[in-house]
DNA sequence: TTGTAGGCGTTATCAA
DNA sequence: TTGATAACGCCTACAA
């Protein structure tokens, strides 16, 4: 049974309203009484019990994230990562992260949401993967409950997120590979709207334009988030009349097909084909160092997004509420021996 | 402001004893009545506040994971599915996952575990990264406090864990690899004391015993969890003067130093040496179809340890306790081209 | 079959 | 500076 503030205030002769102050470090405590509380607080061992706080405080000290499943599998690699990121953030505010998880965009997700704010669970919502059009920040808006998000939708409400500027980055990346002679450069998205995914291509589109370049839509591919899906697409590129000496790929798990389809050619990663990867860094891309891979510092961008919400809940909002952040690129080592590692 | 019982019952003319057990489904209540407030309760959006069920029923309807960190990083890249797994097995009984993180081992982490325990934060916590002497074990079984884990400590307690199976399955392995000429096997191992890395170890140990060959401790290293440190441990074992033509890496990061050392000396993978790997299935092992990887099913690990553990908290104490799941092997495939996928 | 009343452990209001 | 008292929203003996 675990020790109550009543066990404190017995022990002590006092009411468990003087208690409680003592604790809670209110100044109408004379220094002695918050002296002797403190001690025997500590020394019998006593922890507020949460549910009753939550009862009467009216919040949570906790906040939530829904994971976003694809076919009910966590989506990407990086999860681990940005998962901790927020803990990390999140357990030096003294805050606890409740987690769950729902297929992106499905109903299960919205009822989740919605249970989680009703029942009040949580203080507030980190988002990621937000789409294009994606109904949990119109909901979230609308219903006043605090969030955060990474990246931002299209339907212009005004909320705190982080941004991460692919738009410069990958538009820059196409002058890089323009200028060590990658002039075919081909473009590997995916079907999703993914608003990391659709500014990718803005920058390709933009870097093209920037270099003279018309796009060719030919060399535009879509491909499914799996590495078969890769190297299906990898391989029609291939095939076209003219195929492309470069390609730059939204995400890891297709750039894996990429990399099969290429060694079935006897394509030479970064000397016969230059290519770009984002996220890659729980990926083979990491073993395979001729390739450019452009990833996001995850755990900075969760403990960002974690702080913003947190001033967000405790109502001292910044006029800061935009934070753009650069990937980071590691350029391809060209393979002087022309083989993988 | 979210809808309490109260309004439920206002709306109807009834006590919110009466919406309470209508809702709750006790048989005390005239089917007309429960259908009424059921069709009330859906129509105003009522969803029971969380706090006040929680400090009443005394239970939380939500278990506790602590991510075991290493340097402040989440350990191994098998976390994210190890999640997914508990929130996927949670959920369907309508439980949540209270998650945070700690180093291994640390003083945080016993805070942690001790906070959530008092705060009656959580119903019961699932363990993973079981060391052989680990703490966790003892305080939590001493506090009577419900708990399952992944893999035994090693000092005898009565709790319900899964235990995966390397014993047979290393064993097994190594009569593979001698079967398939090499004979000189090598182990590289890790500092810490994880059971499931020293499970591997007498795997290794008994499997040369079936096979009569005596285990030479010269083939037996360490190495930082890093691919760097398995860099350096390859290198030390190329430098024996007789050094093995096969390895067992415990696991993930070390192996991308290990190929990149056999790389580095013009070895061929599964050829001049075999390499079997565990946990590979995030690395960068996936593009090499010339190593054996050994991997866990770690999605339904988690899933049944959040069943046990949920029946464990529900007092319906099974007699099974023990699950022993066997490691799924994927076989390397020699590389015809003899080169890297 | 329904309602009344008390309490879960805290915090907040007010009076002493 | 301290203490009695009333919530917070829900559940559950017990009474009607």
């Amino acid at each position: 049974m675990p020790v109550t503030i009543r066990d404190v205030a017995r022990q002590l002769n006092l009411s468990i309203t003087t208690v409680s102050r003592a604790l809670d470090g209110y100044q109408d405590v004379s220094a002695a009484t918050r002296e002797r509380v403190i001690q025997a607080a500590h020394q019998l061992g006593y922890i507020p019990n949460r549910a009753a706080r939550q009862l009467r405080r009216r919040r949570t000290d906790t906040i939530g994230y829904i994971m976003p499943t694809i076919s009910g599998h966590p989506s990407g690699g990086l999860v681990a990562e940005f998962i901790s990121g927020m803990i990390e953030a999140a357990s030096i505010k003294k805050y606890d992260l409740l987690i769950s998880s729902a297929p992106e965009g499905g109903e299960a997700e919205q009822l989740l949401y919605h249970r989680w704010a009703c029942e009040r669970r949580v203080d507030g919502f980190i988002l990621d993967r937000v789409r294009q059009v994606d109904w949990r920040v119109s909901y979230l808006a609308q219903e006043h409950i605090p969030f955060t998000s990474l990246e931002r939708s299209a339907d212009g409400q005004d909320y705190p997120s982080v941004h991460i500027d692919y738009l410069t980055c990958v538009s820059g990346l196409v002058g890089h590979l323009v200028g060590q002679g990658f002039k075919r450069i081909a473009f590997m998205g995916s079907a999703d709207d993914l608003v990391i995914h659709s500014d990718k291509f803005e920058g390709y589109r933009l870097g093209l334009i920037a270099n003279h370049m018309t796009l060719d839509p030919t060399l535009v591919i879509q491909s499914d988030p799996t590495s078969t899906g890769g190297y299906q697409a990898a391989r029609k590129l291939q095939a076209l009349p003219k195929p492309p000496t470069a390609l730059i790929c939204v995400y890891d798990e297709p750039a894996i097909g990429v990399l099969r389809a290429a060694y079935d050619a006897h394509m030479k990663i970064g000397q016969d084909l230059a290519v770009v990867v984002f996220d890659a860094a729980q990926g083979s891309q990491r073993s395979q160092p001729a390739i450019t891979s452009v990833d996001q510092p995850v755990e900075e961008i969760a403990q960002q997004l974690v702080r913003m919400l947190l001033t967000e809940i405790n109502g001292t909002s910044l006029p800061m509420r935009q934070l753009v952040i650069q990937p980071v690129v590691r350029f391809g080592i060209f393979s002087a021996k022309g083989g993988y590692i």
